[in-house]
DNA sequence: GCATACTGAATGATGATTCATTCATAATCA
DNA sequence: TGATTATGAATGAATCATCATTCAGTATGC
C-alpha cells in the first residue's frame, strides 16, 4: 500500500534524481516553514518517499541545507564566470552581474527564500558560508570595480570593497523585498534601477 | 544553597529591571547560537534566574524575542524622529539616518547580531516584523528623498522607493559585514562611505 | 536467491513549559 | 515593638511533546 516508484538497482543518474529531488523538496518546505520548523519527515513526504530514505542520501538534516547552498552557490559562480567570461568593460560586467543576480534569484522564488531568509539564520552558518562562495562573489565585484578605477571611469575616492559591499547590499535588499512581498512582480527590471543609482548617484549634478 | 537574591513585593521599577535584564540576557544568548539553538536555561543561566522565571516575565521564548525587536525597534524609530526633528535639508537629513543607522547598531554588537541574523530567521517574523516597524523606517527615508526631488536637488527619474531600499540595503549590509567579521573596527565611519557613493555614484562625471 | 533500495515504526534525546514548594518581606495585630 | 500571618516572587525538578535518526524487515530487479 505505500506507493513503490522505483526499486532494484539505479543507474547513476538515477541516484543524482533522486538526490536532487530531495533537494529540492527540501528547498520548497525550508522556504514554507523556515529550517527549524521544517520536520525531516516533512521533507520525504514532500518527496513522495519515507522518512529514512532521506538518510540513504544525506547524513542529516544539517547536510541537507549545506548541499543546497552548495549546489545552488557552485552553479552560479559558474554561470557568472562563464557569461563574465566575453566582457571587457568593468560597467558593463557590473551590469551583467547585476542583471544575473537578479535573474536568477528571481526565477526560483523557493530558493530565493532560502538564500534570503535561511542562509541567514544562524552566524554560524553565516561564516562558514562567507568563507565559501559568498566571499568569491564579493570578490569578483570589488575586481571589476578596481578594474574601473584603474580604467579611469571610477571615481578612485571610493574603496573597492566598500563599493562592491554597496551594490551587492543593493541587490540584496531587492532581492528581500521581492520575496517578502504579497505583490508580485518581476525581479530582473530592478537591476536597471540599482544601476542607474550605483553609477550616477541621486544628486542632480 | 539556592541563591535567595529578592522576594517580597517588588517596585514597579524593580519588575521593569528585572524584564530589562531577562532581555538583555536574551539578546546576548541568542547572539552567541542563535534563536533556535538557544535554551531558555542559557538565558536564564545568563540572567542569574531559575528557568522558572523567566516565565513570570514572558509568556513564551518567543515573545522573548519579539519584545527585543519591539522594544528596540521603539527606541530606535523615537530617537530618530527627535534627531530629524531640526533638520530641513534632505541631503543633511539622509546623512543624519545613515550616521544613526551605523550608531545605532554598531555600539551593541550582540543587539546588531540578533537583528541582522535572527531577525532575518523566519519569513513568518520578517513579515510581522515588515508590517511594523521596518516599513515605517523605510517610509522615512523615501519621503526624505521625494523632498529632495521635489526640492531639486535629487534626480526624479529614480523612484524614490526604490532610492530608499538601496540606502536602506547598502547600510545593511555594512553591518552585516560588520556583525560578521573576525576583524574589529569601528563601523559609523561607514555611513560617510555609503553616502559618498549613494550621492554622488561611481562614475567618473 | 542475492543484492540493493526502500520503508516506517521504534528509539532516545532534547528542551519548552508547568507547578508544588520555599521563603524573604510586608502587613496586621496586640 | 515584637510576634504572627499573608503575599507573591522565585525556584528547579518533573512533565510531556516533539523530532532526528536508526534499523529490522520488506520489496524489487537481475
Amino acid at each position: 500500500m505505500p506507493k513503490p516508484i522505483r526499486n532494484g538497482s539505479m543507474t547513476k543518474a538515477a541516484v543524482t534524481d533522486k538526490r536532487a529531488a530531495i533537494l529540492r523538496a527540501a528547498t520548497k518546505v525550508f522556504a514554507g516553514k523556515g529550517y527549524f520548523n521544517s520536520k525531516v519527515a516533512d521533507i520525504a513526504a514532500e518527496a513522495g518517499i519515507a522518512d529514512g530514505t532521506v538518510y540513504l542520501y544525506f547524513k542529516s538534516k544539517d547536510e541537507i541545507l549545506h548541499s543546497i547552498f552548495d549546489r545552488a552557490m557552485a552553479d552560479f559562480i559558474d554561470e557568472g564566470r562563464r557569461e563574465l567570461a566575453g566582457i571587457d568593460d568593468p560597467a558593463t560586467r557590473l551590469t551583467r552581474i547585476a542583471e544575473l543576480h537578479l535573474e536568477k534569484l528571481g526565477t526560483d522564488r523557493d530558493m530565493a527564500v532560502v538564500f534570503q531568509v535561511e542562509l541567514r539564520g544562524s552566524t554560524k552558518f553565516m561564516q562558514e558560508f562567507s568563507a565559501a562562495g559568498f566571499a568569491e562573489y564579493l570578490d569578483i565585484i570589488r575586481q571589476t570595480i578596481a578594474d574601473g578605477q584603474k580604467a579611469g571611469v571610477f571615481r578612485d575616492d571610493i574603496k573597492p570593497v566598500v563599493a562592491a559591499k554597496i551594490l551587492y547590499g543593493a541587490l540584496d535588499e531587492m532581492v528581500t523585498n521581492w520575496v517578502l512581498s504579497k505583490k508580485s512582480y518581476s525581479l530582473p527590471p530592478m537591476a536597471t534601477e540599482v544601476l542607474k543609482l550605483f553609477f550616477g548617484g541621486v544628486s542632480v549634478k
